[in-house]
DNA sequence: AACATAAGAATCGTTGAACAATTCGACAAG
DNA sequence: CTTGTCGAATTGTTCAACGATTCTTATGTT
């Protein structure tokens, strides 16, 4: 019975939490994440607003939302555009996750079993999808990784900021034109890096995170390809 | 020209940034911060629209925004209320806080005397306003001190991570019955942060923050009062 | 008196229309 | 080629309305 009212009190943020401009969000969220909407583009109120069937009001307030989250940007006057990130924010976002992820390996040594294996499964599903060349899996695979990794701190706050923070690296991501050369050779390093972890050879852990995002992020900016 | 146009670059910014919406959320944050607002109030749209005289509408942005800072709280058709945190956000915000000042510190090594003045200059409006028995501006002060040390990690990102957790710590603040007892403590363990930071004793400085911010939550959590 | 129930008031959620303010592109004038 | 002007298009903001939900209060029953 304890469980159950566990599990429910867990579904029922899904219940309260549904107003249109929520829903909204939602859906532009993921149309954002999978590249529907180029970095760049801009998200006519007009237009979006006849095809979801909302009114004005309710999508302005869906574009706060998003506009707080660092997905679009709201330029006064002129709307919202799906945000486009610079070399400085690609950057500053690799600063931060030295900073949260970093916590979380110092921390790994007292792991419990479910965070593991939820890291594990990552793991195991970027390796899948990768013998099977499906790239744009393997990238999804690595942010739960991460975003799972991030999670050892134990922080409700922190997993909410990586989120944030992954969901911005997904843009970058989009104007990368060849993603393999970009998530293959880290497949590899998830897994040198969660059984370091495991073992608890925390310090080991650490230095390869280090060199693990310090690659990362030469890399993206290397590939990257700034608007003119 | 050069420098012109970098500084008119820089002046870029205040341009666009004042939509009716996000000058009345500055307003209602400020409100909130100072304790005008108290932490489970509610926020009537009507009534905070007719003295603002914005619309429903706009007000309504605004409350969107508040409520991703975590300062408002939404809830389905009953409106918005000032945030009231229980004992595990507060945990929270330690936890975050151990984080991101656990970073700033371990990186005090190479710190830029800019920085060091603005961390010091803090700690001094702190110790004045402590001896004059100012202890809302003490408040104030340490938060600043904070902030600037949190700065040490030159994140933009992490920086406005931390100004949001500074605003939510503030909504404790507001609920303790006596703030000297809380903040008298800790100016002079400011300062011992502060030297240890500039003599490049960073180990030393890790340990002092780790029980500063124990000691910190502990008392906060003790001092305060959750609602029925 | 205590409790459940139902009517009513208050407030939020959302819509649609309207108008002012601003931007942008085109086109003419210098 | 630059500058000024006009007009179309889009955003910013307000207003009024109505359904939906919650809160309050009065009513009636046990």
């Amino acid at each position: 019975m304890e469980d159950v009212a566990a599990a429910l009190r867990h579904d029922r943020g899904r219940l309260g939490r549904s107003s249109t401009a929520e829903k909204v969000a939602d859906i532009l969220r993921d149309r954002i994440a999978d590249g529907s909407f180029v970095p760049g583009e801009r998200l006519s109120e007009e237009s979006i607003g006849a095809v979801l069937e909302v009114s004005r009001n309710t999508l302005r307030e869906a574009f706060r939302l998003l506009g707080h989250e660092r997905l679009l940007e709201h330029r006064l006057n002129r709307g919202v555009f799906v945000r486009v990130l610079s070399a400085e924010d690609v950057a500053d976002i690799y600063r931060v996750r030295r900073v949260i992820e970093g916590a979380a390996v110092r921390q790994g040594a007292n792991v419990t079993p479910a965070a593991l294996a939820m890291i594990k499964e990552a793991v195991t599903e970027a390796s899948a999808a990768a013998r099977e060349g499906r790239w744009q899996d393997v990238g999804t695979a690595n942010i739960r990784f991460h975003q799972s990794l991030a999670a050892l701190n134990g922080s409700p706050r922190l997993n909410e900021t990586m989120r944030q923070l992954l969901a911005e690296l997904r843009l970058v991501f989009h104007v990368m034109r060849n993603p393999r050369s970009f998530h293959e050779p880290f497949v590899a390093r998830n897994l040198e890096l969660v059984e370091l972890i495991e073992s608890g050879r925390t310090a080991e852990a650490e230095r390869a995170l280090e060199s693990y995002l310090n690659d990362a992020e030469e890399l993206l900016v290397r590939a990257y390809i700034p608007e003119p």
